[in-house]
DNA sequence: TAAAACTTTCAATAAATTTTGAAAGTTCAG
DNA sequence: CTGAACTTTCAAAATTTATTGAAAGTTTTA
């Protein structure tokens, strides 16, 4: 495979999977593209590369600045701006699980606890199953939220060694 | 909050929250319905609920079985098939885990393989930045996949219990 | 200040996904 | 068997989401 046919390829395919998590294929499209672009890229190039308009190039990259996964490089003497990915991938797949955490746990914990206050009788069993499966979906969720707080915190070296460590331990 | 307010908000909020999983609006408000029903439920009772078609309620409950994350309930002496969903959030959350890692991450490792071998000379920085970037992703993905397997072995009380004690320690 | 170089916005349009409902399929009691 | 009770399918319609591109906005230089 040459590297033309990989970078379509690789394109394509992180584009496909990025779907799969609540991201448009544009937007994990042009994040694929950056990744595996020694140098940064700027919006007339991106749109050049993958075929896009001038506003969903635009509309895309900002949005993968707000998730922190891109920032512009401006060039010293150059009026455009250019856009470089994050290549470390745990800082990737960290600040991912971050804004994932803010948009949507965040939101979630709330929410169950105002469900968990309904009234009615308890021998009633629709309330006794309702307050039930809220009550633990609510002690999931504190248990997740702290979880991902503290990895989201964690360094690499340690996710990758004592972690993985535990996991192999415990797997016999 | 009276029960039915509750219900309806947990459906509707369940709901949203699954569209942010690529699981669909629908399939996620019936398992919402299911989780919260203290008895399995027909399909007839599941449009009623949710104000669906016969066909959009079949195929969606269909779906949540494919997950795992409901089963058929035959009653002795009835034709109607009823629907029950697992109440066990962490079984839930296991189950969901399996499956996504089964149609995702597995289908993710053999092309990042695939990509790793691409053709060039080493010194040209594209080549080089390509194949740094895949082989950071594999790396990742090897560790992912290990993780999540033990993850999806481990059990509710050893998960509760060590793993959350282990990030507790970690965090100061 | 003017205008060139660039970025952002957003209404219209296109594309993708979801839903419907009627017809076809299946199962089972009589 | 036969038909009633139920489930499944799928093409067409509705809805939701993404994309375009031209106009408006902004910044910089001269």
């Amino acid at each position: 495979m040459t590297l033309a046919e990989a970078k379509a390829k690789f394109i394509a395919d992180w584009g496909r999977f990025g779907t799969n998590w609540g991201i448009n294929r544009t937007m994990a499209q042009i994040h694929a593209l950056l990744l595996i672009s020694p140098d940064p890229l700027s919006a007339d190039e991106v749109m050049e590369e993958l075929s896009i308009s001038r506003g969903n190039a635009n509309m895309n990259i900002r949005e993968l600045i707000d998730w922190g996964l891109v920032h512009k490089v401006i060039r010293p003497g150059e009026r455009k701006e250019f856009f470089s990915a994050e290549k470390d991938i745990w800082k990737v797949a960290r600040q991912i699980v971050k804004e994932r955490k803010k948009r949507e746990l965040d939101l979630m914990i709330p929410v169950l606890k105002e469900l968990s206050e309904v009234e009615g009788d308890k021998r009633d069993k629709a309330v006794k199953t309702f307050t039930e499966t809220i009550n633990n979906i609510r002690k999931f969720s504190d248990q997740a939220d702290k979880t991902l707080d503290t990895m989201i915190r964690a360094d690499e070296h340690w996710f990758l060694g004592s972690l993985v460590k535990l996991f192999a331990g415990k797997r016999d």
